[in-house]
DNA sequence: ACTTGACCTGGAGTGCGCTCCAGGGTGAAT
DNA sequence: ATTCACCCTGGAGCGCACTCCAGGTCAAGT
């Protein structure tokens, strides 16, 4: 829960980029896909200024992502979150979506297994 | 290195497809990408026989794809199959994608205990 | 003789997740 | 006053890995 580094103004789209690891186009489509919580406030003259909130969001999406989970089902995780008394159901996709991640993750270490002995008898072939 | 039930005149492509866990038409595709050590027989009547060997290739495929390496890069590897001496450079192949996948697995894995904690979390608030 | 089902080819179509572009606005610095 | 960097929108384009389709061949069973 460490406090990023987030000024109260918020930070522009590009900091919310480098911040996120994200591209600036995937930050506004994201949000086009409606996968903000909220979408960001805005400046004066109508630019994205992130808050700290919205940025750790966005490493929530990061995680969903990177570990698999398409777009369309985490906008039903969002949706959710616009939805009082919700947190079951939330927990439940979340539960639903581990179990997926460590099935992909069983299935890619056995291959890992496959490609280690792959190597094996190469570098005897090699070597020997 | 079990021996696979591959009869001698070798399966068809529907057998080679459930034996490696390819649907048909991904087989003639990889195939047609030029990722076929060599082409499969035909029959007299010009259908693919594959024969055992052809279905452990298709386990290595599986075994690269499921492992995330691109089509372009198996296509890289199998080229190298052809020529000779080139065990080395085969096994730099394996061995760099060996470090890409490590890496991928602990980035996943990071992203898998985010989700636990917030999991956690969730537990928390429904219950207690 | 005919139906059925599995196979063939070349090529088009699809879904996903971005990524890029044109055309335009804004504000600070020179 | 103009240059510059950065931002905006709507929409087009792209790369990847399949997946599907039309139109046809062939062998086996009824």
């Amino acid at each position: 829960m460490t406090t990023i580094e987030v000024p109260a103004e918020g930070v522009t789209i590009s900091g919310a980029a480098e911040l996120s690891g994200l591209s600036v186009d995937t930050l506004r489509y994201y949000e086009k896909e409606g996968l903000s919580l909220r979408r960001p406030e805005r400046s004066a003259s109508g630019q994205r200024r992130y808050t700290e909130e919205d940025v750790r969001w966005l490493g929530t999406l990061v995680m969903l992502r990177r570990t698999g989970m398409p777009i369309r089902d985490i906008r039903r995780f969002v949706d959710l979150y616009r939805v009082e008394g919700s947190e079951p159901e939330r927990m439940a996709i979340l539960e639903a979506h581990r179990e997926h991640v460590l099935v992909e993750l069983a299935a890619v270490q056995t291959h890992l297994a496959a490609i280690n002995r792959k190597i094996d008898h190469y570098k005897k072939m090699v070597n020997g």
